[in-house]
RNA sequence: UGCACAUUGGCGUAGUUGGUAGCGCACAGGGCUCAUAACUCUGGGGUCGCAGGUUCGAAUCCUGCAUGUGCAACCA
């Protein structure tokens, strides 16, 4: 394997409409953050950028959605997620944004050096046009009855009824989503990428150099592309939300988005050298010294062949990052590509798709409302179950075993037992080592092996193995306790106590360091209570982190147990967001066959009161109803009894057909029908005059 | 519909060139009591989605089928 001088490391820029949630932490930010503290530990030269997407059509129409404007949508996204990031112990150097000038002009650069180079081809076209919206609609804006199975709601992309892929021209009457009128047809000017010129490059680049090192989704879904065939791919759209196209004919047009976002990336690394060296700092958190950084220095990061690029993402993304971005950077000529993209799968949530929309999720947000001080527990919980070769499931119960079976009883009860020892026995300093016996040596190798099998599955991307590794640290130390007995020894040999414990708190010392790496704020509190400051992976394995005599700081509890209740509470609270986020329309009935007039007046409907309401016997639904219609009292059955009361019925005005033929139910005859309202739930409502009326009022 | 990835004990999963299937949780029993009834040891439990094939030998390679997810659409 090549030997990198400095690496890269991005994390897909989340798209700034909308809250993410655990998933996204899943997927890119969690494994990212883990491998970029793993390579700062190590000492290595790194720099870890991320930031916001902020363009496309998508935005907009969240602004829409929200009353409110773009600019809007952007700043209020862009603020909560990265706070969201910062409490969660995300360390980028920078989050960006891709509404900064800076960005603007980048990618306005890279896309006129593909310009001037004869790398984009132009094309005129016609596609459909809203003109009461004034706009050109997407493919997926486009509805109207599929030519194939006569769907009424096809998409002008697909149908998805019967499958079949469509234009939005074969459509038959389109519509608008946005408007609902009928589009037209207007000629368009767009800049094409022809991505086709680009495939035997790809065959060399991915299929033969990466076949062993890229992850097998990552590679299959690349190769799936590549053999597919590529085609000539549109980098500009028609919309006023974006990086205009710096072209003297390009009034009304915007780079796609998805030319722009991955360039991000670049820009925040521009801006990034561009603040620490002037000093105006906007955006960028340097996680370590950059001495001597220069403005340019942006290059060294983009441009040097012994910089290793690294992308983190989803597997949403892996086509994206890996055959079109790259064509990008290629076909400018100036930037090395990305040595790995190790997407990740999708992470289910108690059993289904997460999903923002449909409230089946846990947001980033919502997670540190509820549990402010306890980002490391999510983070390992997530690490433990990273969908790394296929999608993973989160559930709140496996959360809370996580957190009490393995944070608070392995990892915090080792630490907490070798500290309250040390206190007991040696007034809370580090006691000096004897002879080491073979338990002790054995331990001791043990020791020096775990940070190496952890950084070796790092460098592998197998985030999961090595957070394992981690926790089997902590067994290490558990299982040294219970074969040496220090509180039984002490009786006896408070010497040999000091030679064991001295040990144990060498463990727990390596656990900081390695620790840091996935759980920074729990090693935070492990260096407090050792007293050490923190210390960098070059010394883990290490057995004389902690000197003899060394004071140790205060014990304390590093995690706590999470109750069942607290749990149920989440559970709860899940399934009420999304009960509260389902659509209000849930399977309209369809209309019925067309009645005449004569047809409809020949029904006798009008308002009566319910003067008597009582249960029928042995019937669970009906409920019989003494009604005065104005002209007389009569009796109807109701089949209400599972939605209403008998008591709750009585004196309510309600509507009903008067001269429906009657009818015997039960032994009894009804003489009419109550009429109701069913809602999506299937609940009954009654249908009342919005203000009382007499009873026998005449409705038409 | 096409392509890609996945399918392993009750649950969550590992299995890197084919050689008697590992781990965590849960479960049962033993040890210990320094520790947030935590720790530690031992044990039971899987014909590796289904059906074929290649091979001395297949969870692993090939074919077909089923199920799930993603992409394919100007959805970020």
């Amino acid at each position: 394997m090549k030997n990198f001088k400095r690496y890269t490391v991005t994390a897909a820029l989340p798209y700034a409409n909308g809250p993410k949630h655990i998933g996204h932490l899943a997927g890119a930010y969690i494994p990212s953050d883990v491998y970029v503290r793993y390579l700062r530990s190590a000492g290595k030269d790194v720099l870890f950028v991320c930031g916001s997407d902020e363009h496309g059509t998508a935005i907009p129409n969240q602004a829409l959605k929200e009353n409110t404007t773009s600019q809007a949508i952007i700043d209020k996204y862009h603020k909560l997620i990265y706070d969201c990031f910062k409490k969660l112990g995300i360390a980028f150097d920078i989050y960006h944004r891709t509404s900064e000038q800076i960005h603007h002009e980048t990618s306005q650069e890279i896309f006129l050096t593909l310009y001037n180079k004869g790398l984009l081809t132009e094309e005129v076209s016609e596609q459909y046009y809203d003109d009461e919206a004034n706009v050109f609609l997407a493919d997926r804006y486009i509805v109207g009855t599929c030519p194939k199975c006569g769907n009424p709601n096809a998409y002008g992309d697909q149908c998805e009824k019967c499958g079949s892929t469509l234009s939005p021209r074969e459509l038959i009457n389109p519509k608008s989503t946005l408007t609902g009128k009928a589009p037209v047809l207007r000629e368009t000017k767009h800049w094409y990428l022809p991505l086709q010129n680009y495939e035997g490059w790809l065959q060399e680049w991915i299929l033969k150099e990466h076949a062993d090192d890229w992850k097998a989704n990552v590679y299959g879904q690349c190769k799936s592309w590549i053999d597919a065939g590529l085609q000539a791919r549109a980098m500009t759209r028609d919309l006023d939300w974006g990086i205009k196209v710096p072209l003297p004919d390009a009034e009304g047009k915007v780079l796609y988005v998805w030319f722009d976002a991955p360039i991000g990336y670049v820009s925040a690394t521009r801006a990034f050298f561009q603040e620490i060296t002037s000093g105006k700092i906007k955006y960028a958190q340097p996680q370590r010294e950059f001495k001597n950084a220069k403005a340019d220095d942006w290059k060294t990061y983009w441009q040097d062949p012994e910089t290793k690029l690294v992308h983190f993402i989803g597997k949403d993304n892996i086509v994206f990052h890996c055959i079109i971005f790259p064509i990008i950077l290629k076909a400018h000529g100036e930037f090395i590509l990305p040595d790995n993209v190790p997407a990740n799968e999708f992470m289910n949530l108690e059993g289904d798709k997460m999903s923002t929309s449909r409230g089946w999720s846990i947001e980033m947000h919502e997670y540190i409302e509820d549990f402010p001080d306890k980002p490391d527990v999510l983070r390992y919980c997530l690490l433990a179950n990273l969908p790394e070769s296929k999608d993973s499931e989160f559930t709140w119960k496996d959360f809370q075993s996580r957190n009490n079976n393995e944070l608070v009883a392995i990892l915090g009860n080792f630490i907490n037992r070798a500290l309250v020892l040390t206190q007991k026995y040696f007034d809370n300093k580090v006691p000096a080592r004897g002879t080491l016996q073979p338990v002790d040596e054995e331990v001791i190798r043990a020791l020096k092996e775990h940070p190496r099998t952890i950084a070796a599955s790092i460098e592998q991307y197998r985030f999961r193995e090595a957070t394992a590794g981690l926790m089997d640290l902590a067994r290490l130390g558990n299982k040294y306790l219970a074969e040496t007995e220090p509180w039984k020894v002490y009786k006896t040999d408070p010497a040999r106590v000091g030679t064991i414990l001295n040990i144990a708190l060498q463990i727990a010392a390596n656990l900081a360091i390695v620790g840091e790496v996935f759980l920074p704020f729990s090693a935070k509190k492990i260096n407090a209570m050792l007293n050490l400051e923190t210390k960098g992976w070059s010394d883990a394995g290490s057995d004389a982190l902690l000197n003899p005599t060394h004071p140790l700081g205060a014990a304390a509890l590093l995690f706590e147990k999470i109750e069942d209740d607290v749990i149920a509470k989440q559970l709860q609270k899940l399934h009420d967001k999304k009960k509260s986020m389902e659509p209000v329309t849930v399977d309209v009935a369809p209309l019925k066959p067309e009645v005449t007039f004569d047809d409809f007046s020949k029904l006798d409907i009008r308002v009566g009161k319910v003067l008597a309401a009582e249960k029928m016997e042995k019937s669970n639904k009906l409920l019989k109803l003494t009604i005065d219609t104005g002209v007389d009292k009569r009796t109807v059955l109701s089949g209400i009894a599972q939605h209403f009361s008998p008591e709750e019925m009585i004196g309510k005005q309600v509507t009903l057909i008067a001269n429906l033929a009657p009818r015997k139910m039960m032994g009894i005859e009804s003489q009419g029908m109550v009429l109701m309202a069913e809602d999506a739930d299937g609940k009954l409502k009654l249908l009342q005059p919005s203000e009382a009326v007499f009873p026998g009022s005449v409705v038409s």
